[in-house]
RNA sequence: GGAGAGUUGGCUGAGUGGUCGAAAGCGCCUCCCUGCUAAGGAGGUAACUGGGCAACUGGUUCGAGGGUUCGAAUCCCUCACUCUCCGCCA
C-alpha cells in the first residue's frame, strides 16, 4: 500500500512514476474519495467531541444532584445526527481503503522504463551454455512421472520417484543450508495462511484468482514469502536487530489461473512445487544493498551447482505488484534453448510492511521497515535445469561435486 | 470433541460504569552524578488519524464485530485466537 500522504501531496508525479509500470491512477477518483472523506471526518469529529463534553458535564450534574433531562436531550440529538454521519464515513474509508489496496508499488527511479518482459534488461550472464543436448527433463528421466500424477491429481502436477525424489531432497537441503551459511535462520512454518496475511504480503484483495482456497478462511501458500514475511505482522523490531534475514522450504501452490496451454510439458509450471524462500526485513536505508545480497545468496547457489545463468532487471512495466525493484534470476533450459525464470528478487520498500504494519523505531520515529525477497531457489526448476544440462546424452546426469555430499552419488542414472 | 481461564501500551501487568489512554515495573530517550565500567538520581516515553509553520489541539483505539447506556477497558451477545485440564490421536 502507498502512503496515503503521497497521493495528497504528490499525486502528479506518483500517477507519473506509475504509468511507467502501465498503471492509471485515476486523480478525480482519490480526490473524491479523499476530500469527502475528511470533511465528514471533521464533520464526525466535533460532533463526538460534543457529545463527549456534555457526558463528562453529565457526570458532574448528576454527582451534585442537579437535572441532567436537557443535557440528555441535546446528547440525543447529536447522536442521531453522529449515526448517519459515522456510518456514511465507515463506507467512504472501506471505498478509500479499496482503492488504495489496488494500487500497485511505485517503481524505484533506478528501474528501466518499459512496457513488458521484452524489454527487461541482462545484466550478467554466467557460465558456457549448451546448445547440443535437446533433449528434456522428461526424455531423459523416467523417474519424472506426470501421467502418474494426473491419475492422482490431474495436470499441473508430478511424481517423483527413487533417485530423483532423491536428487530433489538433497537440493533442498543444500540451498538451505546455503541459506543458513548466509545468515539466515531456517524457519518450518504453516503451508497455509489466512486472509490478513496474504494481505499483507499483496496477493489479496487483487489476486485471489491465483490461489488455492482450502475453507472459508484458508489459503496454500504461494511462496513461502507470505509466511516468512507475514512472522512479523504487527510487530516492532527493534533497529539493532535489522536486517533480519529467515528462509524456509516449503512447497508452493499457485493455481495458474491463466495460463492454459502455457508451459505444459515437464516440471516447469506445476500447481505444486518446492521452493527455498529468503527474506530480509531491513532498514530502508540499506534496502537496495540488502537486495543486492539476497541476489548474490541465490547467485551462489547456482555457481555452486555449475549451471550456467543470466541476471535480468525488470523493466517498469513488467514489475511485480508489490515490488519497487525486481532481479530475475534465469537458468539455461537447453531444452527450450533459453533461459528460464528460477528466482525473482525483489525489494518492495515499505509497500508489504506498510499493509502489514512492520515497523520498527528509528530516533525515536516510527518507521516501516523495507521487505526484500527471493528464491534461493524454486527447487523444481533447479532440478530440471540440472537433468537437462548434466546430462552425458548417453544413461546419467553428472552431480555437481557441492551437491554430491547431499545426494550420495556423483552421477543419477537414467533411462 | 468436553470443561474452564484468558486477550490491556515496545514488553510484563493492574484496572468491574464517568475524574482511565490506563497504576506499577521493565525497556527506551534526555539530563545529573561517577576517572572508566557497574550502580544511583531527576524527568520524559502508546498507536493511528484530522487541523496547525509551530507551540498545541480534536478524534479513534484496551482481540474483532454488534448491543445496553447520556457515558463502556469495565455490563450483555456473536466471532476469532491463546492457555489449562480431560478425551482422541501422528
Amino acid at each position: 500500500m502507498l502512503d496515503t500522504k503521497l497521493l495528497r501531496e504528490n499525486f502528479d508525479s506518483t500517477k507519473e512514476a506509475l504509468l511507467k509500470r502501465g498503471f492509471h491512477l485515476e486523480k478525480n477518483v482519490f480526490q473524491s474519495l479523499d476530500g469527502n472523506r475528511k470533511s465528514l471526518q471533521v464533520e464526525v469529529e466535533s460532533l463526538q467531541s460534543a457529545r463527549n463534553k456534555l457526558s463528562s458535564e453529565f457526570g458532574e450534574k448528576k454527582k451534585s444532584g442537579e437535572s441532567t433531562d436537557h443535557l440528555k436531550k441535546q446528547v440525543d440529538e447529536i447522536n442521531l445526527s453522529l449515526k448517519t454521519k459515522e456510518e456514511e464515513l465507515n463506507k467512504l474509508s472501506l471505498e478509500l481503503n479499496d482503492f488504495l489496496m489496488g494500487i500497485p508499488n511505485i517503481p524505484d527511479e533506478s528501474v528501466p522504463v518499459g512496457k513488458d518482459e521484452n524489454e527487461n534488461v541482462v545484466i550478467e550472464q554466467f557460465g558456457e551454455i549448451l546448445t547440443s543436448n535437446k533433449l528434456d527433463h522428461l526424455e531423459i528421466s523416467e523417474e519424472i512421472d506426470t501421467e502418474m500424477a494426473a491419475k492422482l491429481a490431474g495436470s499441473r502436477f508430478a511424481v517423483l520417484k527413487g533417485d530423483m525424489a532423491k536428487l530433489q531432497r538433497a537440493l533442498i537441503s543444500f540451498m538451505l543450508d546455503n541459506a543458513i551459511k548466509n545468515g539466515y535462520q531456517e524457519y518450518y512454518v504453516p503451508f497455509m495462511a489466512n486472509e490478513d496475511s496474504l494481505i499483507g504480503t499483496g496477493q489479496l484483495p487483487k489476486f485471489e484468482e491465483d490461489l488455492f482456497r482450502t475453507s472459508e478462511k484458508l489459503f496454500l501458500i504461494p511462496t513461502a514469502e507470505v509466511p516468512l514475511t507475514n512472522i512479523f505482522r504487527n510487530e516492532f523490531i527493534d533497529h539493532k536487530d535489522l536486517p533480519i534475514k529467515v528462509t524456509s522450504h516449503t512447497p508452493c501452490f499457485r493455481s495458474e489461473a491463466g495460463s492454459y496451454g502455457k508451459d505444459t510439458r515437464g516440471l516447469i509450471r506445476q500447481h505444486q512445487f518446492e521452493k527455498i524462500e529468503l527474506v530480509q526485513i531491513t532498514n530502508p536505508d540499506e534496502s537496495m544493498a540488502c537486495l543486492d545480497s539476497l541476489l548474490s545468496n541465490a547467485c551462489e547457489v547456482l555457481d555452486l551447482l555449475d549451471l550456467p545463468y543470466q541476471i535480468i532487471e525488470l523493466c517498469s512495466g513488467d514489475l511485480g505488484f508489490s515490488s519497487c525493484k525486481t532481479f530475475d534470476i534465469e537458468v539455461w533450459m537447453p531444452s527450450q534453448n533459453k533461459y528460464r525464470e528460477i528466482s525473482s528478487c525483489s525489494n518492495f520498500s515499505d509497500f508489504q510492511a506498510r499493509r502489514a504494519n512492520i515497523k520498527f523505531k528509528n530516533d525515536g520515529k516510527n518507521q516501516f521497515v523495507h521487505t526484500i525477497n527471493g528464491s534461493g531457489l524454486a527447487v523444481g526448476r533447479t532440478l530440471i535445469a540440472l537433468i537437462e544440462n548434466n546430462y552425458d546424452g548417453k544413461n546419467k546426469v553428472v552431480i555437481p561435486k557441492s551437491l554430491v555430499p547431499y545426494f550420495g552419488s556423483e552421477f543419477l542414472l537414467v533411462n
